[in-house]
RNA sequence: GGGCCGGUAGCUCAGCUGGCAGAGCAGCGGACUUUUAAUCCGAAGCGCGUGGGUUCGAGCCCCACCCGGCCCA
């Protein structure tokens, strides 16, 4: 589905490495290879291959020639050493890679003249029978092969050698640049085993989530992404079109409202694992589309939900490393083991910040901001203030998991006003290695009280907050059917992500993140 | 949005105060039936991100723009 006309401006700047791909490829046609075929019959992964023969080993029942099972493997080859009539090559899978041997006298002129046509990257089968070569290399002796799928583009796999002395691992050449790695990720994970390692883990970790919410009986649901109003978070929009209703929708920045109508519904307990959509910059934690896990509980406040975080997060670091409670990030130890401190928020900027900032004025919040230079302080509202306070101050001392409890009400719109101050709401963020992962509330259930704190955020809005949140007359009209009292969490599924692979960028743990095109 | 850094062969990168554009790996031809960054011999391959400008001469200097990274907002 290319554009029209591409392909000859493609064919036109062919690398010569590229056109002798092309050449083979025709060349194995007219010796009558297909060189895009249909299926192969594969009965080892490389690395159960190659563990099927230690235990053959072990177990001695190896032949008198020291043969092992015969398999049939299938993957890429990342490496081919000729050596006139016997040739040695790498075949690489999802499970690592293995070495293959290929024999002219085992596999016949004909057969073997066309590794000639064969090129790194290319996908093969192999039959053959697993031996143990001089240098101690389990390896496939080859009896046939198939061509699988000729690759017309070389990948760039890196060259790795491990020092006889040190033991140290050095890579000569692959495949490095960021971008093209982000843009290409076909190629990067092709390449670097590194970076399918930490998508396996994404993957763990989604699974590890679900298993703990099914297994305490939460439903998994799915909500509209596209809305006619946005909601649940301060932030702005994607707007879209849907045109046979000639009406603008937004695709979704937050699940939340959507979830605690199913709460209101009777569900008691829902969550949700989804893309969020939100129109703001890029860096190294922020991505226009990501991930988020919403879940609601029934009958639960703030505190029984910061449990239930301490409880998750434990199952997910465990299912992730294998066991531990603990995770490096970036060179610093962070220990998951629950319990985790609890500070509230007034008095974490009293300790990190020296600032009493319920006894500052409005100017005097201005100012404490303005000293490290923060865009349009002016017009800034004093919570807003506080907030920018608060990451700039508090966030980056705070490594260890802790949560940061009874937030300020303004910026907390759908939050329960905390027992005996209701100034604060029941609320919590869970900070880890200076970033937000988790924030929840007490879910505010009155009516009337939501109803006055929409219109407090249309009135933000009219003063020109574009991340105020809107007013949604349709959650007023279900919150009036009775929403029993409710604990919410949302958790950033890609920075939590980060933290437990050890990468520095959200892009590192998005497949395909945003890109200008090139 | 601002600052800094980067974009040179398929990949990873050199390229001095402006003077014929390079290396390693990959690829191509040849030798080689236990190699593993295979080795040996040989011959190729670069519109230097894009567009302007300065200059006898620009990969290098100047301007604008595109794409990315890091830091700041």
């Amino acid at each position: 589905m290319g554009g029209e006309g591409a392909g000859e401006s493609v064919r036109e700047r062919r690398s010569h490495v590229v056109e002798s791909r092309y050449e083979k490829l025709e060349a194995l046609r007219r010796r009558g290879v297909e060189p895009f075929a249909y299926s192969y019959d594969v009965t080892h992964s490389t690395s159960a291959a190659r563990e099927a023969f230690e235990v053959a080993e072990q177990a001695g029942t190896l032949s008198d020639g020291g043969d092992g099972p015969d398999v049939r493997i299938a993957g890429r080859l990342t490496s081919l050493r000729g050596h006139g009539k016997s040739t040695f090559a790498d075949l690489a899978d999802r499970s690592g890679k293995i070495q293959i041997y290929f024999r002219q006298n085992e596999l016949g002129e004909d057969a073997y003249g066309l590794l000639d046509l064969l090129d790194p990257s290319d996908w093969i089968g192999v039959e053959g029978t697993l031996f143990r070569t001089r240098m101690g290399e389990v390896t496939v002796r080859v009896r046939s092969f198939q061509l699988l799928a000729k690759s017309l583009r070389p990948l760039p796999f890196g060259k790795e050698e491990v020092d006889p002395e040190t033991g140290e691992r050095r890579v000569y050449s692959g495949f490095a640049d960021v971008e093209q790695r982000y843009r290409q990720r076909y190629a990067d994970l092709a390449v670097n085993p590194d970076v399918r390692e930490v998508f396996f883990t994404r993957t763990k970790l989604v699974r590890a989530i679900r298993r703990f919410l099914d297994d305490l009986g939460y439903v998994e649901v799915e909500t509209p992404i596209l809305q006619p109003l946005y909601g649940g978070a301060s932030a702005r929009p994607f707007i879209t079109h849907h045109n046979a209703l000639d009406m603008p929708l937004y695709l979704r920045i937050a699940d939340e409202l959507y979830l605690k109508r199913l709460i209101v519904g009777g569900l008691e307990r829902v969550y949700e694992i989804g893309k969020d959509f939100r129109n703001e910059g890029i860096d190294r934690t922020h991505n226009p589309e990501f991930t988020m896990l919403e879940f609601y509980e029934a009958y639960a406040d703030y505190e029984n939900m910061m449990e239930r975080v301490e409880a998750l997060l434990l199952a997910v670091v465990r299912e992730v490393t294998g066991g531990s409670t603990s995770v490096t990030y970036q060179g610093v130890p962070i220990e998951f083991a629950p319990p985790y401190r609890r500070m509230a928020y007034f008095d974490a900027l009293r300790e990190y910040g020296n600032l009493d900032v319920r006894r500052m004025d409005d100017a005097a919040l201005r100012d404490a901001v303005r000293s490290f230079a923060v865009e349009d302080v002016d017009t800034m509202s004093r919570p807003k203030l506080i907030d920018e306070l608060f990451s700039e101050l508090v966030e980056p001392h705070l490594q260890q998991p802790v949560f940061i409890t009874d937030f300020p009400r303004e910026i907390s719109p759908l939050a329960k006003p905390k027992r005996g101050d209701p100034e604060l709401v029941e609320r919590f963020e869970l900070i880890v290695a200076g970033r937000e992962i988790a924030n929840a509330f007490s879910e505010l259930n009155d009516p009337i009280d939501q109803k006055e704190r929409f219109l407090a955020q249309v009135r933000l809005r009219e003063q020109g907050d574009e991340e105020a949140q809107t007013y949604d007359e349709d959650y007023i009209r279900a919150l009036e059917y009775g929403m029993p009292p409710t604990g919410g969490v949302g958790i950033g599924i890609d920075r939590l992500v980060m933290l437990l692979t050890d990468q520095p960028s959200i892009r590192d743990v998005i497949l395909f993140p945003t890109m200008r095109p090139e």
